[in-house]
RNA sequence: GGCCUGUUGGAGAAGCGGCUUAACUCACAUGCCUUUCACGCAUGCAUUCAUGGGUUCGAAUCCCGUACAGGUCACCA
């Protein structure tokens, strides 16, 4: 009669390395006291989610705060699902926000020594796990086609039992190993399935680092571990990768609470020290009035990629990611004076429960608030790395004169509170047209004050370009403006126009209005007194000339 | 449908048995400042914590039911 041993073989006649050799190989981490491993271990299937990013950002954040480590590992298990070339997109937006794994897969190669860090090419690896199991009779190989399991479903469901491969409905597990021999030697495809001793009537309880104690069934059914293609299944891989790799904090979206038994269940029977677990609430958007997962094929905020492209500044963001995971970072920024997630200390203790709607309303306002704090030469520079690979139109017009651009950009920026006109760098070639003479000479209709006619208008703002001071202080400038507006009936004092308004053709106001709209072609703009010193006297004129 | 989780203002949330006539931030509104806008400043915005019961001298805070919402039940992760 033969032994699990020898079907461990007959599956398995290549894979000669054991556990211990493995034990051997990936050796505890030698860290300083309290410091984590975390990871961030996506599937290279599409564009970074923006909820990929929260969970990567929590990673890292709290293996950077504890001295840690942060690793990068690609889940390419799902051969059908990968899309090629995402890997390295995935690799190269995370680092567009820092966040660079101390070890992981990298493009072309791996760094550090718990590797390889490509499931795919970790087959070996599980192989050696697998046959171990099967050797010791807590694995099994299954025959079952995708029919056959079909017809147990069905079965199942008609009969209004709980679905799944389990107990009773486990049809291959009840094969003696000369069965199992004989099948394989016949050719038969198999996977191979994790026999669980389980219990599905007896609670398993866990602690989650965000939600505390949770209490879940015990998970009874005889999982796939290894798919036919001789790759594992996530359950699998999770725990032979976290446990060789020496994970000490596992996050990932709430969506696994519900299979964590199985995975508990798997280091339990291997006799490994589990990681703890911190299951992150998931970035939900309001749909009709429910709450839903953002979908990456219905919103466009749900790819990172929209943000890198809109130009908002990937610190922004993070700031607003910070914000949902710990609501009194916050606070914190006020307090601390500093936007700076790197200095805040995350707590998962501090995390709500359930997933926050997307709100770019917030995320516009952190954005300004991150630009108006970011230094005139840094600000410079990204927006200068954004136009190169976003704006064409924008790149060329810092190339044509970066000191004219640098000044518009900077308007009154030097002040205590600075101008919080952008929220990202797209925003600014909508705001600063009228700085460029072809945008401005296709610039609408000037929306003059009707009340003033085209006469008085044109004589007007002649003589406003002729009289008026350039390169001067503001306060003189705003004299000499003063002066030649009272030439013009206008009131120079808001308390004289309001007492008699019938006394002035307008108030200095509608003065400064006018001026506004011939050098800007609209009502709203930066202090006057700044957008003239950077235009320009020559520009100048010829717009206050030229406007009717 | 079973199981798990959650429910405090438009949004993020603090509070976790008396100090709460529910903090703080965004949004919104109004006013001030001001040559416009932006900035800044000030004020307003939940008599109420999904809902119905219960425990208690006292509940947003504890217990039970209900409703609603999210998650999950694959050889996908």
């Amino acid at each position: 009669m033969a032994t699990y041993l020898d079907l461990a073989n007959l599956l398995f006649p290549d894979v000669t390395k054991t556990i211990d050799d493995l034990e051997k190989e990936y050796p505890l981490r030698n860290l300083p006291e309290g410091a984590q491993v975390t990871r961030f271990a996506p599937s290279p299937t599409g564009f970074l989610h923006t909820g990929s990013l929260f969970t990567a950002f929590i990673a890292y954040t709290y293996a950077k705060q504890s001295q840690g480590v942060y690793m990068f590992r690609l889940e390419d298990t799902d051969t059908k699902r990968t899309i090629a070339g995402s890997a390295d997109e995935l690799i190269d937006q995370l680092a567009e926000f820092g966040i660079i794994a101390d070890e992981g897969y990298f493009p072309g190669s791996d760094k550090g020594a718990y590797g390889p860090y490509q499931q795919s090419v970790r087959a070996d690896i599980y192989k050696v796990v697998i046959k171990h199991l099967i050797a010791e009779g807590k694995a099994y190989p299954d025959f079952c086609s995708a029919e056959d399991l079909q017809k147990i479903r069905d079965f199942q469901e008609a009969n209004k039992i709980l679905p799944g491969y389990y107990g009773p409905y486990a049809r291959d597990r009840k094969l003696t190993v000369d069965e199992q021999i004989e099948k394989i030697k016949a050719g038969t495809p198999w996977v191979i399935r994790y026999k669980s001793m389980g219990d599905h009537d007896k609670k398993i309880k866990f602690k989650d680092a965000i939600r505390g104690e949770l209490e879940l069934a015990d998970n009874d059914v005889d999982i796939v571990i290894m798919k036919s293609d001789g790759l594992p299944t996530y359950h699998f891989a999770h725990v032979v990768d976290d446990h060789f790799m020496r994970t000490t904090v596992v996050t990932r979206g709430e969506e696994w609470i519900p299979s964590t038994p199985i995975h508990i269940q798997l280091f339990r029977d291997l006799g490994w020290k589990g990681p703890k677990y911190a299951h992150l609430p998931v970035i939900m958007k309001l749909d009709h009035g429910n709450k839903r997962k953002l979908s990456k094929r219905k919103d466009p905020e749900a790819a990172v990629s929209y943000f890198l492209k809109a130009g908002y500044p990937p610190k922004g963001l993070l700031v607003y990611l910070m914000s949902i995971a710990n609501s009194n970072f916050e606070e914190w920024t006020i307090a601390n004076k500093s936007l700076d997630v790197s200095k805040f200390t995350f707590a998962f203790k501090k995390m709500s429960l359930d997933g926050a709607l997307f709100d770019e309303g917030k995320l516009n306002y952190f954005c300004k608030e991150v630009l108006a704090a970011t230094p005139k030469e840094e600000l410079l520079k990204a927006v200068k790395e954004w136009a190169e690979k976003n704006s064409p139109t924008l790149l060329k017009k810092m190339n044509d004169d970066m000191e004219y651009f640098s000044k518009i950009l900077n308007i009154e920026k030097d002040r205590p509170n600075p101008r919080k006109d952008y929220a990202k760098y797209g925003d600014i070639e909508p705001a600063t047209w009228f700085f460029y003479d072809d945008e401005f000479e296709k610039h609408p209709e000037l929306p003059f004050n009707e009340k003033y006619d085209k006469e008085f208008l044109k004589a007007f703002m002649s003589e406003v370009a002729d009289k008026m001071l350039y390169g001067a202080g503001e306060s003189e400038w705003w004299n000499s403006v003063k002066e030649v507006a009272a030439a013009n009936g206008f009131a120079i004092a808001n308390k004289d126009y309001k007492a008699n308004p019938d006394a002035y053709k307008g108030n200095i106001s509608d003065a400064a209005e006018i001026i506004r709209i011939a050098i800007t072609g609209q009502k709203d703009s930066p202090n006057l007194h700044e957008v003239i010193e950077i235009l320009g006297k020559e520009r100048v004129m010829k717009r206050l000339k030229n406007a009717i």
